[in-house]
DNA sequence: TATGTTAATGAAAAGGTATTCATAATTTAG
DNA sequence: CTAAATTATGAATACCTTTTCATTAACATA
């Protein structure tokens, strides 16, 4: 079927305007030099006809699209990431980028979508929470598409990424616990295979066996629902928990409602609890749970500034970041003397 | 600065092929008649080079683009709109259309980034919770690039539209209400200038005018914050509502933890609750709130498929359409004789 | 075998802009 | 007032495809 847009051209407003269309095309791009007299000329005519240059032929010829690819997973499921999601987008119009969206599952491979993301001449690539393999970032290289992750890292592969310290957060979330006298605590892992989770686990264990303390250990999948399940089973044994320090907030807090309306425990006398991302929710009353701030603004405005850097110069080897959090107490966790809620533990003590 | 991008074009692969460029295009478009030998020729070539069409020149030439706007307000502090997001960006990559975002406020005027939409070629644009002022509405028209918007409507305006039926489902909340005597209810609004906030209490109020009774009024700008000021202010008088029936979820739980950790008092005992949305977090144990639930798959299905209908046919004029909700009984209120949790009553009783 | 049909191919044009280059108009310097 | 420098303009080209059109090859029919 032919599909007959009524598109006014540069050619047609320079008809109406009596000028040649080189002078319409030099008055709408503020390169090359213009008489204002001739200008004024176009853009009159131009408004007339209501005239919009066509960004699809102009990137044809300067090679730029002014495009950029967003890939992310996990939106839906974690409110953090919705607001992730909100700050680059809002950022990259700020700065006149065009934002392509695609919204993959956490499982779903990356490379499906980048041969679309090629396709469409974007200038560079945001990957969110989403795996982007090491052929495909090959591919990406030899097109010199740049791409930033953000908290996720592939070894070897030749990208910027920004990620929050999650080794180093697991390990603030250890001290905290042993320091208010925890005996056995327990980790509630997201899904197995995501650094995020990985790196927080890790930093958590490194402290506690260096004080040869064991924990249990559960796996949440990152959803309210599991992590609710997950701790009924966990609290529910002879010998449970008395802290449970969850790979992320939305998990936290079906495990609050679990201990409390599941089990009828109060938190924090009989079990502590400890998330990672500070999503508004866990400051609501009904909650107040103790977390990790990750450090979204920061990791936002690098991994923008970043790409849109190496996209003007492809040449620059890429930036990897990683940026620490902050334990924000509040009342979900039993604290040491001479902490209370409001305060805010910054990584570099 | 020249930007060189090492782009491989249908020339070069034509040439190490052996075949014309036509041939080239043929290949890869799926029209017209090639062998299957110089397809394979082609194709071989092609993954040589690492080619990949060049969908700006594509575009250029058959005057589509399979690229559609997306405009959404309000997706960071609602989870309501982050689902729709979710759900409509995957069905237009399940139907092959790319999606180009854009994150507004909801006071922000949509004409600023019309002119950017039109300038990239959409072929049709989705509009979620902003406003579409009428002379763009024109605009669009103009242009044939079809409107559609989901949970607005502009009267007068040449654009599909998909509702829920904010006003019928204000009046289940209030027949709910009278049927378990709630003498003394009140209204949450969102933002004064939402359709969906005013088509809500519209409903609402009418019931409750029919049989004399009088409702209280506060404003909660949609954010859980102004929701739990306004629950305060309103409970903390001294002839406090029996029911609060708020403009959406989250306002609702604002208004919840207000009542229950703000004010000590018991929910649904002492006063009744209800939301609109049906937002993941109003099923979990700690609220089990009673609300609305928006047909989302169906605004969401309806609008897309709407969308690209009216690409293919320019012609046909723009459905419009309300699709009714159903009223979840869950237990931040009390309900008459007959219901129980679990209940979900259907607008057409 | 000759003829008519269909399938496959390549050359060329078109799509709407930015940009280069040559020319014309204008300003500045001398 | 002339020469030189600068600025403004238009014609033509390039960007990378798809598509039309004409031509050739392959094939079937009589």
């Amino acid at each position: 079927m032919k599909h007959s847009r009524n598109s006014v051209t540069s050619i047609e407003v320079a008809k109406l305007a009596g000028v040649s269309q080189s002078s319409v095309s030099r008055a709408f791009s503020h390169e090359g030099p213009v008489s204002v007299k001739t200008r004024r000329k176009v853009l009159d005519a131009a408004r007339k006809l209501g005239y919009q240059p066509n960004a699809m032929a102009r990137s044809l010829i300067t090679r730029r699209t002014s495009m950029v690819g967003m890939v992310i997973a996990n939106v839906h499921n974690n409110p953090f990431y919705t607001e992730v999601l909100d700050l680059l987008s809002r950022k990259f119009q700020k700065l006149g980028q065009k934002v392509m969206l695609f919204i993959v599952n956490r499982d779903q491979n990356l490379d499906d979508i980048l041969p679309q993301l090629l396709e469409y001449q974007v200038e560079g690539i945001l990957v969110i929470v989403a795996t982007l393999s090491s052929s495909m970032a090959k591919e990406c290289e030899r097109w010199e598409r740049p791409v930033a992750m953000i908290n996720r890292y592939v070894p070897g592969v030749h990208a910027s990424w920004f990620c929050c310290a999650n080794y180093e957060g697991g390990k603030m979330v250890a001290k905290l616990l042993l320091d208010s006298n925890h005996q056995r605590p327990a980790f509630l892992a997201g899904s197995e295979d995501t650094t995020t989770s990985i790196d927080r686990e890790r930093g958590f264990m490194e402290i506690l066996n260096q004080e040869k303390v064991e924990a249990l250990r559960e796996i949440g999948e990152y959803t309210y629902q599991d992590a609710y399940d997950a701790a009924i089973r966990l609290l529910d044994r002879k010998d449970p928990p008395d802290a449970i320090f969850c790979a992320n907030d939305i998990m936290a807090l079906g495990v609050m409602d679990a201990a409390k309306n599941g089990l009828g425990l109060k938190i924090p006398e009989e079990v502590s609890i400890i998330g990672f991302d500070d999503i508004p929710m866990s400051s609501w009353s009904s909650y107040s749970l103790t977390t990790v701030r990750q450090p979204i603004q920061r990791m936002v405005d690098a991994s923008v500034e970043e790409l849109l850097n190496r996209i003007e110069n492809p040449e620059r080897e890429p930036l990897q970041e990683v940026i620490p959090g902050e334990l924000v107490i509040r009342g979900s966790a039993r604290m040491p003397d001479g902490l209370s809620p409001g305060w805010i533990i910054s990584q570099d003590r």
